[in-house]
DNA sequence: GTGTCATTAAACCAATCGGTTGACAATTCG
DNA sequence: CGAATTGTCAACCGATTGGTTTAATGACAC
């Protein structure tokens, strides 16, 4: 369940048109033109980057007259974020690990 | 360039099989064989995911014999992070002046 | 009403993805 | 040596992706 909105949303961010779509939207609320026009593409194309950023739950829209205004939904890349952190405590741990032994061991040189 | 490892690294992140693998691999060095058995799926396609990982220089390798060691390199890892954390910056200033607002226009409809 | 602005939907394309199989290479064991 | 282990590589498959174009919708402005 968690597991296949982290699919959804690590394949969101895995673009860098999405990515800079996210950042725009941090900054505030945006009409699907205004997400699209800085980048050279169709509209048609851009208006589909937005759809995937809503198919993984990470924008909201709702429409205004004949504009539709994008949300940022954070929910999901929080919870990215969340499994990111769990596992870095893991391998900080290791490298933690790993350098003691280094360190151990250029003690060991010294010594011999 | 910073952006084409994130892309990188998103992307590998993006499939379940491959996330179980990271998180194998937090827990120690593994061959492929050790990081392919848990899944059912043939022994080639496992290899291909490693081999994603690696890509994304996620993992690293050095032979041993007739086994492929991997380990894992959390660098990109971190790097996703901290992406994900400077914009959470942003919402999160964004979530606390809605709130404000929404706390405002409550006391105000009490006022009147 | 007509037109035009903002957007979606549909059809299509080449490229990539996740998976399979089968053949091959390198290493170790007996 | 031959046989088993560990793994790569190449070819293939169907599904998905990122992009295009063109047509269709819906709301405003005249």
């Amino acid at each position: 369940m968690v597991e296949q909105r982290l699919d959804a949303t690590f394949a969101a961010l895995a673009d860098p048109t999405r990515r800079r779509m996210l950042a725009n939207l941090a900054l505030g609320e945006k009409s699907v033109g205004e997400l699209a026009e800085p980048f050279r593409m169709s509209f048609a194309g851009a208006a589909k980057h937005v759809k995937v950023l809503e198919g993984a739950g990470l924008v909201a829209r709702r429409k205004a007259g004949r504009k539709q205004i994008c949300t940022l939904n954070a929910g999901p890349l929080t919870e990215a974020e969340k499994w990111l952190r769990q596992w870095e405590k893991f391998w900080n741990v290791r490298l933690d690990r790993l350098e003691a032994l280094i360190e151990r061991d250029k003690q060991k040189g010294e010594a011999k």
